[in-house]
DNA sequence: AGCCACTTGTGAACGAATGCACAAAGTGGC
DNA sequence: GCCACTTTGTGCATTCGTTCACAAGTGGCT
């Protein structure tokens, strides 16, 4: 409903579809972390800081060394005071009257983010999806090396894709531990997303991406982020239903008999 | 943190990358709706309802009839309070001291979020990504039927994939208007992405669930969703971070030298 | 019929996230 | 060296979302 409006997340994230919680770090009342400030970064704004990161990262490439809150706020389609909220997150790093400088953000911001160390990345389903996800060249370049594959088809195991061989479902734990995978993407069918997250979770991910239908139990210690298609899908058929019933009550669908309204 | 853990959003809502809002209708003193009670449902809400529905399904095919909110809530990560306050946004279909019938259920959380309808779906940008969700069967038989496909190599153009010919980017504003597309998946490199959003919009697409890392400018009365497995890869990084920074500060990092830790 | 055990639906308290508005801090011009 | 201008960083009010806790209803049992 802002002007300047963004997208959402899934919750998304949304999210939206966000459990909200806050990322706070109890510390008790130790003294204060010497180094890394990081307090509590509310879990939203880890979501936007990567988006930040993203948008710096081509403003770096077009040569860009200084810009102001309000024009990075544009780029990433947020208000320039949330943006300045989240950067004060990190910590003071602009410079008033002038603004950021493009090259220190990226630093701050990667440091937060933990993306100085890289981070390995195992591929669980090589269907379509899987594929996709295996040769998706942008993550290798952003510190997430795909460094194991899985699939329960024997015709699969051992043929390479994306030059890596796949190796079978069984060995998870085996594999993961080897190869110190600290993400598991989950790209199976439903019905074998559970087992195979429980074999991430044997083998020592802490982290999943989860793109299967399916709500997973895990253990405390472990995150899952949730990414699924149809739920999108859904909150925009929500949406759409949304419209066309306020127009249908203030009257006068604008000439559009039902469905998908044309005009504007 | 809670103890039943489930998983985020994107975000989405964080997810995941949430800009936050309401879903309020002002209408204004007019009488009340008549029909669709539907009034103000957090967008939390909603993505939320969706999962429910995918659980309730699942319950049905298993031939149960009948739940209570703590089943239900334990099946779709959620806590039951926040359950029972999601289900009564939707209305009071509940029996008290009995619980829920799941085909009541059903039926209400899909009126709710326009699934009554189907809305077709046009996917533009045919690699790997894109093959993957125009062969998804998943979406068709939720009501979400793929009736375009788009990209810009002339060698696709005219390819069936998925039992689909493949349209040019070029037609999209006059395809879409015909086949009355109600929502646009974009699943392009990011630098193709802005121009294919603006063509779904000429085409009448008012909801875009996009792929591409790139923050799409949109007018207001357009929807889009996000989802970027890079943003959630580095949420996850973050958290990994946290988690070693934690066990650094209280001392006596549990025999993990350094990156993933094995045991618990 | 009356009581008991159970489960929903929701008001109200709490907590997190957003947006506003301004003081603090730096720059460049004169 | 001072002033006018710009832009950051943040306290505060507000809005949005989650959780608690309990009254109100329902079915089963005696």
């Amino acid at each position: 409903m802002a002007a300047a409006r963004g997208q959402r997340g899934g919750d998304r994230d949304v999210p939206a579809a966000p459990n909200a919680a806050e990322v706070t770090m109890p510390i008790p009342p130790v003294s204060d972390t010497p180094m890394q400030r990081a307090r509590a970064i509310p879990e939203a704004a880890v979501a936007r800081l990567a988006v930040y990161l993203r948008v710096l990262s081509g403003m770096a490439e077009q040569g860009i060394v200084t810009l102001s809150s309000e024009e990075l706020a544009a780029a990433a389609g947020v208000n320039s005071a949330k943006l300045r909220k989240d950067l004060s997150y990190i910590g003071s790093y602009g410079t008033r009257g002038v603004g950021y400088e493009v090259s220190v953000l990226v630093d701050q911001i990667e440091r937060i983010l933990g993306l100085t160390r890289s981070h390995s990345v195992a591929v669980v389903g090589i269907g379509n999806l899987g594929h996709a996800l295996a040769n998706y060249g942008g993550f290798p370049s952003r510190g997430f090396p795909v460094a194991a594959l899985f699939d329960v088809d024997p015709d699969l195991v051992g043929v390479p894709v994306g030059g890596l061989p796949v190796s079978h479902i069984d060995d998870i734990p085996k594999v993961c531990a080897e190869r110190e995978i600290s993400i598991g993407v989950i790209a199976t069918p439903p019905a074998a997303a559970q087992a195979v997250c429980d074999r991430l979770v044997a083998g020592g991910v802490a982290s999943i991406v989860n793109f299967a239908p399916v709500v997973l139990q895990v253990p405390d210690h472990v995150e899952v982020r949730k990414v699924d298609l149809a739920v999108e899908l859904q909150i925009l058929s929500f949406h759409v239903a949304r419209r066309a019933d306020s127009m249908n009550v203030n009257g006068s669908a604008l000439g559009n008999v039902d469905g998908v309204v044309i005009g504007r």
